[in-house]
DNA sequence: CTCGGCAAAATTGTATATTATTTGAAGGAC
DNA sequence: GTCCTTCAAATAATATACAATTTTGCCGAG
C-alpha cells in the first residue's frame, strides 16, 4: 500500500500496541473493541483510538462495522492457508521477474544478506536472522522491476507478519531456510525463472504449514475454529 | 482488503467525492488536500474527512504524510502498467485454480455472465456490459476456492477501476472482450489450468495498453510525466 | 406466556476547540 | 554577504463536547 504513515503518531503507537495485544491473544475472535475502555486504557483520547481501529482494519485483523464498532478478526486456519499461498505466489512471481532483470550488484547484495543469514544463523541470533532474512526477500521483491508488485508484497508480509514471527525459533526451520536461500540466489545468478520460482513458492508455503504445528503446540485459542 | 466498511457514512460518501473529483482531473499530482477547504466545500467537519484521506490512502490515491498533510499521488504510466501487470497476474491465477475446482453449477452462472455481456453488447449498453462483465471476473475468483486471493483481486480492480471506467467504449475493444470470455469459457470446461491462464493474463494486460491510447486522445493531463 | 412496540441507555459518528509540530521568514552573528 | 538561530504563522494531531443511531430491557396487549 502506498502510505507514506505517521510512525510516531499516537494512531500508529496505539495501532501498534492493539495489534501486540491480539498476538498476545488477548482477544477473543469477534470481540468488540471498546473505544471508552482502550482509550482510558492507553491514555488516549477516542480520535486516536479510531485512527488505529482503521489502521488495524487495513491489516485486516478487525472489521469496522458502521454504527456497531471494531470488532477483532483472527484469521481462521483456512483463511491463513489462503494467505500464505497467496504470498507464496506474490513471491514465487517476484522471484520469476528478478531472475530475468536482475542485475549484478543486486545480485551482489543479495549474496550479502544471504551471507548475513548465515552468520546469523551461526551465531543462533534469531533477531538478526530475521532482519537479513527481510531484506533478503526485499531485494528480490526490488529486483523484480515492477515497484507495485514490489510494494503490494512488501504489504502482504506485513499483514502476515503476526504469524510468522515465532515460527524460526521451530524446529531446524532456520537451517533448511537458510538452504533454500541459498539456492534461490544460485537460480537467481543462473537467470533460471521457472527454477527459482518453483523453490521460492515452496520456501514460502512450508511457512502456512510450520505455522500451524507451532500453533497446535502453544497457543490453541488464537485461531477461530 | 477486509473491511466492512461503513457505506452511508459521511466518510466514505467524502471519499467517493474526491474520487471522483481526482477522476474528473480537478486535481494536479503532488497536490495538497487542503483540510479546511474541502471541509467548507463538502460542509462537512475536519474529522470525517480526515478518515476519507485515509481511505483514499488505502486506494493508493493520495499519500499521507505527517504533519503536513494529505498530497494527491496519480499514479504514472510506468506505475500504471505495473498496476495492470500485477491485475494480470492475479486473474490468470485465478483462472487458473478455478480451472481445477469449478462446479457445474459455478460453470452455469458463469455460461449466464458471458450470456449477458453478449446481450448487452448486441442492445449497445455499456453499463449493462460492464456489470456482466464484472459479474464474469468475480465469479472466476470465487471459483478459485482461495477466498482471500479472490479479495484481493477484487480490492485490486477497486483500486484500477478510475483507470479502466471508459475504455470498454474504446475501439472494438468491447467486441474483443467478449470473444476472449467466450474463450476463457471453453477451457474453463475443458479445466485447462495453463491455457485459461494465459488467455486471462492476455485479456487483462491489454487493458493497461488501451488505456494508454485512449489517454493520449482524450486527458494528456490526468497521469504523472 | 409470548410477541411487539416504545423508551432509555449505551455507543458510534460528527463537530469544534485546543495543543503540538513544522515551515518559512526575519534578524543577528560571523 | 551568507549562514545560523529564533520566532511567528500555518496546519496537522489530539482532546473534548455534542448529535445521531442502535440496541436492549421493560411494559402492555393479545
Amino acid at each position: 500500500m502506498t502510505i507514506g504513515d505517521a510512525n510516531s503518531s499516537t494512531s500508529e503507537r496505539v495501532c501498534q500496541l492493539i495489534e501486540q495485544e491480539i498476538a498476545e491473544g488477548v482477544y477473543e475472535d469477534g470481540i468488540r473493541l471498546d473505544e471508552a475502555r482502550l482509550s482510558a486504557q492507553f491514555s488516549v483520547s477516542r480520535t486516536p483510538l479510531r485512527e488505529a481501529f482503521r489502521m488495524l482494519a487495513a491489516l485486516g485483523l478487525v472489521e469496522l462495522i458502521p454504527h456497531r464498532g471494531a470488532f477483532v478478526r483472527l484469521p481462521s486456519f483456512t483463511r491463513l492457508v489462503d494467505m500464505f499461498d497467496v504470498m507464496a505466489e506474490m513471491e514465487a512471481w517476484c522471484a520469476r521477474l528478478a531472475a530475468q532483470r536482475i542485475t549484478n550488484a543486486q545480485l551482489l547484495m543479495l549474496r550479502a544478506a544471504a551471507n548475513g543469514c548465515a552468520d546469523a544463523l551461526s551465531r543462533n541470533d534469531t533477531a538478526a536472522y530475521y532482519e537479513e532474512n527481510a531484506l533478503f526477500h526485499d531485494l528480490i521483491y526490488q529486483a523484480s522491476g515492477n515497484a507495485f508488485l514490489a510494494e503490494e508484497t512488501r504489504n502482504l508480509q506485513r499483514r502476515l507478519r503476526l504469524f510468522r514471527k515465532e515460527q524460526l525459533s521451530h524446529g531446524d526451520r532456520l537451517t533448511a531456510s537458510m538452504q533454500e536461500h541459498s539456492e534461490i540466489l544460485r537460480l537467481l545468478e543462473i537467470h533460471d525463472g521457472d527454477g527459482v520460482a518453483e523453490v521460492m513458492r515452496k520456501h514460502i508455503r512450508v511457512q502456512g504449514v510450520v505455522y500451524e504445528e507451532m500453533l497446535r503446540e502453544r497457543k490453541p485459542g488464537m485461531l477461530r475454529q
